[in-house]
DNA sequence: GTCGCAAATGTTAGCGATAACATCACCCTG
DNA sequence: CAGGGTGATGTTATCGCTAACATTTGCGAC
């Protein structure tokens, strides 16, 4: 076997004695070849170790089975489960996945990167973790290659097609969970203003909290353990208003720093406070205590992006059914009081 | 502007009164273009909206500036974190990258994917969150592009090429700081034995208490917080052995598990026995108590991963500087009876 | 046996780029 | 002003494949 030589189909062909154009009906199994004649050049194959050239096949069909992913930089836990599963179902689609990080998010790094997608020929590209910014981008650039934005709901940006997990669903199930435990006053801990989960979740959580009769208040954080550390750091110290007895933490990330915090400071989860988190991650049952959270399945959001993506590409209609949220009750959630 | 109309470098030519060839040689830059025909060129690119073929450039120069990565399916901080500094690098060395995942890890797996990523024409493949079977894999199987492994120190499989964060030192560092607490009897709370991480972590923790005259036993576990829980839970009501006064887990979230399982049964860590993790999650300084564990910089290892093969492809010899992790310390070690 | 149709296989053209070579224009030199 | 670079540009072949059409083969019917 010579070691760096491609073969190419006209010397398998060569090999089975037959043409190249029969050998490249084998290979994407058409019908009408003969068993035998199959044989032979499977044979040949083998023998040669032959591989396809996609470059050469992307050039003459004009479908490079490319699927581009552009996402944030960060290992946030979200968009790298959302990743796995467009990859997984991209791969059960006969899709390939070009993936691409974001470092600093301006505009002119998202261009640049969707336009090293768009010359590799993706058919089609996912833009997850989105910052408000990345979709105004999006909606901006016409590119010509359908494309979904995961994050914004659909009523968020009209003429721009997203998907989400049901986050606005899982919003609520928290705070109606919060207000069945009888609080009358919690913290909303929101993340960062222009990522859109941030704000969905947000909003949702506001609608339901008025819905609910519960007051609240709003600080935004950064998704991370420090900042919910520092934020429940000096509501421990806080004289001026009434304290809330629960928060509601937008992420499980901070959710722990505030568990910290309120250790730190004294007070025990949930006898002094309640604290609620959102998107379970593999961590959070052994945190102290377990926390209450919202589970949120991003892989099975990543198959139906896919599924989406596929049926735009095929001019077929997609299967808009919602990924669902669920409550996970732990120990970090109690009465006031009680 | 014609919606779905991809203009190739023909048009372009046409548009600007000049030969493909010279749009191609603007494109690429070439030297020896007057800068009043590269004007003329870029405005009619501007104008028609060109961009690259990349597939028909793959098929004439044989080189798909493509870097395949074969991960885990799993959203392991490790293996993630290595995925997004490779992507880094490749993009900054003008490659891009084809990402895929394993759900089984078998070797009909395994190749099945390696040969979707040579159908592309990758000209590199990297592997993270190697199996030990993985590495076999990899080393029975000859692909003809370079292969890097990342886990398997260098000596481990000959013949392969690998990287690795340092994690030899890093546990030796480990065991040095329980060593300094005075801890004579420890456990070392290993990964699945079959995850090349796990092994080496395990191997040079063993070498280093030996050296220490640290006395140990070792349980395997599986990388997640249940089991590090059901182990320590174990550990509380054991009676037939000298009870270790110190665990050190080769990853946070096992170690994550055994704090919730100490808390639960009623001892303090670290006064009633020490925990130490390995990786520095995120989440790590805020567990209860914070975690003395071993930070490893995974990005920065998926740069070398980049570079180590970029300078394979171009024959020229890499840069061999190890990534070495840093030891943090925080509370959850203490020495015994303190 | 030969006609004819369908199944199996072969032939040709071209996808959009780069490489290699050919040409042209221009300027400097002697 | 002829000769010869040199710099700028154009021409042609080619990469490996698939689409479209052309041809051959096999076989049953008359």
């Amino acid at each position: 076997m010579a070691a760096s030589h491609r073969p190419s189909m006209a010397e398998v062909a060569q090999l089975a004695k037959v043409s190249h154009q029969t050998v490249s009906r084998v290979i994407n199994g058409f019908p009408g070849v003969r068993p035998q004649t199959r044989e032979r050049v499977e044979q040949a194959i083998r023998e040669t170790g032959y591989r396809r050239n996609h470059a050469a096949r992307t050039l003459v069909t004009n479908k490079s089975g490319l699927i581009g992913v552009v996402t944030s930089g960060s290992a946030l836990f979200g968009p790298v489960n959302t990743l796995v599963g467009i990859e997984e179902a991209a791969r059960l689609h006969n899709y390939s996945t070009l993936l691409t990080t974001l470092r600093e998010g301006s505009k002119a790094e998202f261009d640049a990167v969707v336009g090293q997608l768009l010359d590799r020929g993706v058919e089609a590209i996912v833009t997850i973790a989105a910052h408000e910014e990345l979709v105004h981008y999006a909606g901006a650039t016409s590119i010509g290659v359908p494309l979904i934005v995961v994050g914004p709901s659909r009523t968020e940006v009209s003429d721009l097609s997203t998907m989400s997990v049901n986050q606005e669903h899982g919003m609520r199930l928290a705070v109606q969970h919060i207000a069945s435990l009888h609080h009358k006053q919690i913290l909303l801990l929101s993340g960062p203003h222009h990522w859109i989960d941030a704000q969905q979740r947000l909003r949702a959580a506001t609608d339901e909290c008025t819905k609910l009769a519960v007051s609240f208040e709003t600080i935004e954080g950064d998704w991370s353990p420090e900042c919910g550390y520092s934020i429940a750091t000096n509501l421990l110290s806080r004289t001026d208003k009434p304290r809330p007895t629960a928060i509601l933490s937008a992420n499980d990330a901070m959710a722990l720093g505030a568990l910290a915090a309120f250790r730190d400071g004294g007070w025990s989860v949930p006898e002094d406070i309640s604290v609620m988190g959102f998107d379970d991650l593999p961590e959070s049952g052994y945190f102290q205590p377990p926390l209450t959270t919202v589970h949120q399945d991003f892989r099975t959001l990543g198959g139906r992006v896919v599924a989406a993506l596929v049926a735009q590409i095929q001019d077929a209609p997609a299967d808009p059914t919602p990924v669902d949220p669920t409550l996970v009750i732990r120990r970090s959630t109690a009465s006031p009081g009680a």
